[in-house]
DNA sequence: CGGTTCTTGCTGCAGCGCAACATAAAAATT
DNA sequence: AATTTTTATGTTGCGCTGCAGCAAGAACCG
């Protein structure tokens, strides 16, 4: 069964984030590429929920852990790293960064459902919706590379709380 | 025959630019709000061309024209109305506002095709996915509202230069 | 060990976006 | 016409976003 788009408001986090966590540093492992420490914090931050966080919300987080506040650059460069590896995010309408939880395969077209209420975002299985998006833009001569989909709504757990 | 989503190089630009100023004191006449000259200034600068415009680059177009320098804030509050009123879009994934060109119908859901080559952006037609995303996201229980769509890729005329 | 590559630290800066308040202009009301 | 109300613009100020350019340190490899 696959893992729900919006995991319930009182689902397993821990094991959300340490399975996470666990890809992360397989597939790091995998391409040989270094997990560091300040990159893996930058992760843990983005994991604590499935909210998406901005740069300098990050910053703040983890300068409540450690004692030092990294440089803005330095998170980004983080951020960059995880984005390319698939681990994170970016939430363009936002200008935030979630976490990957990997309900898609490999480089499928991500929806992203961003909920309204509690501002959580899941990631919807977006093929069917590729095949139109690629059906539409040829129309228009348009040779697409990078979709980017981004919704905004009302999540399950939320409406059911109306 | 609907208007071209990408117009050709060598199309009639300032037809293209008076009819959408022409729309823009239509709609604002019929629904009682006001074209004033500012927000007319940032809606000509923007359609100076079908690429997109960052603030700054508008503050920067229209200080070349007028004396005076507006401040940023003038025009954003202009680049709200004119987004309220249907006129400008914004593009989430560059920050950055074009001018509707209405090859869309009222609220229509409207993909955004972004060429990365010559940067200009065409509106294609976005009711077949949008079927698609309203099913998809149904079926992870997501009431859906506002849905964002922005290609990267190739513009039909770029492609033929290659 | 020495060289290469990768990562992080540091400084600085430009663009983005808007809050809060003050003023001016237009519209509505008496 | 004068007053009130609404709308638009000006002014000041500030925090967030994102990265360039260079220096220093750490990890990897022959």
């Amino acid at each position: 069964m696959p893992r729900a788009v919006f995991p319930a408001p009182d689902h397993d986090h821990d094991r959300c984030a340490s399975t996470a966590i666990a890809y992360a540093e397989a597939q790091c492992t995998a391409r040989a590429q270094r997990l560091t420490p300040i990159r893996r914090q930058v992760l843990e931050a983005l994991l604590e929920s499935h909210n998406p966080l901005g740069a300098y919300e990050i910053i703040e987080r983890l300068a409540e852990k450690n004692d030092g506040r990294l440089a803005p650059i330095t998170v980004y460069r983080a951020l960059d790293f995880l984005r390319q590896n698939g681990l994170v995010h970016r939430i363009e309408s936002r200008n935030a960064f979630v976490a990957c939880v990997h309900n898609h395969a490999g480089d499928d077209l991500v929806v992203f459902l961003i909920c309204e209420r509690c501002g959580a975002v899941g990631e919807g299985p977006g093929a069917a919706v590729a095949q139109a998006l690629k059906a539409s833009s040829r129309a228009a001569g348009f040779s697409p590379k990078s979709p980017l989909i981004e919704i905004v709504g009302v999540c399950s757990h939320c409406r059911a709380r109306l």
